[in-house]
DNA sequence: TATGAATGAGGGTTCATTCAT
DNA sequence: CATGAATGAACCCTCATTCAT
C-alpha cells in the first residue's frame, strides 16, 4: 500500500493503538498487533512515532488538553456556580462515556512507567479548576461556606472513580443528574434529594 | 535456605511479589527480580506458586478477602446506620493509607490481564454492603427516602477515586471524617456543613 | 532535484558514500543517512547503484584502480631503482594522506564481508610492482644481492602498517623521507642513517 | 542442557564469539549463530554477557592483555637490545599466526564503533616499549645513533602491516628471521644482508 | 526443598529495497 | 529522473518456565 499522504496511515495507527493499549494496558500491548491493527506494516508505525512510549504518550496528551480546552469553555460559559458544576461533572462522565478506552488508559498505567508527573498535573489542574467554581459560588451566597480545598479533592477523585466504573461497564451507569444533586448536596443552601 | 518450614519462604515470596507487582505491575514485573528480593531462587518460587499469573492472583485474592472480612464484622456491630456507613469508609480509607501497594495493584490491571471478572464481584458485594446500610437507615428513619441502589454506586465508585487519590499521593489526604460528612449530606435528614 | 543531468547526482551519492561507509563502516552505513547526505532520496541512490554492496564496491574499485596507475605512471618515470623506490613510498604515503577516509574504506572490511579477493589481488599487484624495481636495482648493482620477493612483500606489508597509523592518527605522522631511508637501508650498499 | 559449571558454557561461548566476529566483522555478526556455534542457545549468551559489544569487548581486551605480558616478560629475558628487538618482533608474528582470529578482530573495527582509544593506547605502548629497547641500544653502543621514537613507530606500524598479510593469508609467510634482519639493518652498526 | 543454568518464543526496533506517484 | 511512504525480514535482547543436580 502507498498511500501519498501519510496522515490517513497515522490517524489508523493512532486508533488502532487507543484500542489496543486500553484494551491490555501498556507493557502486554505490541507493536506488531497495532501494526495489523492499523492496516500497516510495522515499519510503518515506526515512520510516524519515535517507538512505542512515544506512541503511548501522545495518544494520551492529545485526549487529555482536548479534554481540558472543553471543560475551560463550558466554565466560561455558566452563568451560575451549580450551573458550572454541573458542566464540570457533565463533560467529565459524557467524555468517560465518549472515550472509555481513553480512560482506562488514562486510569491504568497510574503511576507506572512514564507519565505519573502529567497525569498528577491534571489531577491538580481539575482540582483547581474546581476550586474556583466553589469559591464563586460561596462569594455569591450560592453556595454554603466550606471548606473549597477539601471538598474539591473529594469531588474530584469521587468523579474518578464513578468514570472508572463507567468505563469498566460495572453494574449500570449512573446518570449526570444524579451525580450533580450528590454533589450540590454538600454545596447548596437548601437542600435536595436525591 | 534452611528455614525450618516453607511456610515462611513462602511468605518472602509473598511480600516481594506485592512490592514489586504493586510498584511495576504485573507485566513489567519479573520473576526473577520478584525470587531475588525474596532471598530465594527462581526455582524456589515456582516451588509454591504454579506460575507467574497464579502468584498475582493469590496476592489480589487474599488481600480482597481480608478486607471483605473486617468491613463484614465492624458493620455488625455499628448501632446506626450512619455508624455503619462511617466504619464502611474508614475501613476502606485505612486501608488504603496501610496498603497503598495493595491499592495500586488492584487499581492498576484494572479490567487487564485477567482477574475484571472477580474485580466487578468485588464492587458488586461492596455496593451491595452499602446498599443494605442505606436501607437499614431509611427504614429506621435516620436517613430520608432516596435511591438507595444509585447511591451505594455513587458512593462505592466515589470511594475508589479518593482511595486512588491517596495511593498516588495526590496533594494531600482527605479525612476519613469529612469525607463521612460529605456522603451523610445527602442521607441525613438534618444537613451537617463540611 | 533539478540538476540538469544525473552525473552531478552521481558524484554526490559517491562522495557522501565513501564519507559514511568509511566512517562506521559498512554494515553500520545506512541507505537513508548516505542518500540524505547527498541531498537525494533513498530511491534516487537506487537509480544509480543497484544496491548497498555495489554502492560500496564501487567506491573501492574506483579508488584502487586510480592509485594503481598513478603508481604505474611515476615508476615509468624513475630514473635510478632508489627513486622508483621513493616515489612508490610517497605516492602510497601521500595517498593515505589525502584519502584518509578510503584508506579506513580499504583496510577495515579486511577479508570480510566481499571483496577479500580484489584485495589480495591489488597487494599481490602491489608486490610484483616493488619486486621489479628490486630486481633492477640489484641488476644495475644500485641495491646489494638480496630475496627480492621477500623485501617486497615486507615493504608493501609494512607501507600498509604505517599508512593504517596515519590513517588512524595514531601520535604523529612519518615522514616519507625517513621511510624510505628505513627501507633503502636493507637495500642500498652504502648505509644511511635515519 | 544443563551444565552445572557455567564455565565450560562460557568458554564456548567466547571461541565461538571470537570464530564468529573474526570471520564477518562485528555489525555483521549476529548472536543467534554466535549462540548456536557456541552450542547454547540466545539467553545462554546473555548469561554470561550482558550484551553483543560486550561480548565483543571481552575478546579483545583478554587477548591484548596476555600478548602485553608476553611481550614484557620476554624483554626482561634479554641480554642485548637486539636480542630483545627479535624476540619482539617474534612473539608479535607467532601472535598472528597461532590468533589469526584474534588478529582480524583486532585490525578490523579499527577506529570504528568502539574501542577505539583502547586501541591506541595499545599502539602507543608497544611504541613505547620498542622505543626503550633501542634506547638501551643505542646507550650500549650495540646500535647506532638513530630517532629512537620514528623508529619505533615505523618498525611497530610495519609490523602491523605485515601480521595484517599474515592473518589474511596474502601470498606466502615472511619468516620471522627475515624480518628482524631488515629491521636490524637500520639499527646495527654493522650491515647484514637478508 | 532448593538452586540457577539453560531454553526459546516473542517483543521492540532497524533498514535495505520497492513502487505508486 | 525523483520521491519517500511502505514493507517485512532480521536483529538484539528479555523473561517465564523447566530440570538436572
Amino acid at each position: 500500500m502507498n498511500n501519498r499522504s501519510g496522515i490517513e496511515t497515522k490517524k489508523k495507527i493512532v486508533d488502532a493503538a487507543r484500542e489496543i493499549f486500553s484494551s491490555k494496558g501498556y507493557a502486554a500491548a505490541n507493536m506488531r498487533e497495532i501494526a495489523q491493527a492499523a492496516g500497516t506494516s510495522v515499519g510503518g508505525v515506526y515512520l510516524y512515532f519515535k517507538n512505542k512510549e512515544e506512541l503511548y504518550k501522545s495518544l494520551i496528551s492529545e485526549k487529555r488538553s482536548s479534554l481540558s480546552s472543553m471543560i475551560e469553555t463550558s466554565s466560561a460559559q455558566a452563568r451560575t456556580a451549580a450551573e458550572a458544576l454541573s458542566a464540570f461533572v457533565k463533560l467529565n462522565l459524557d467524555y468517560a462515556v465518549k472515550h472509555k478506552e481513553f480512560i482506562l488508559l488514562h486510569i491504568r498505567e497510574h503511576g507506572f512507567a512514564f507519565g505519573l508527573e502529567e497525569k498528577k498535573r491534571f489531577f491538580r489542574q481539575q482540582v483547581n479548576h474546581l476550586e474556583k467554581i466553589i469559591k464563586k459560588g460561596i462569594l455569591s451566597g450560592e453556595f454554603r461556606e466550606c471548606n473549597s480545598r477539601d471538598l474539591s479533592k473529594i469531588i474530584v477523585g469521587s468523579l474518578r472513580g464513578i468514570i472508572i466504573s463507567i468505563a469498566l461497564d460495572e453494574g449500570g451507569s449512573v446518570s449526570p443528574g444524579t451525580l450533580c444533586t450528590f454533589f450540590l448536596n454538600s454545596l447548596l443552601k437548601e437542600e435536595i434529594s436525591v
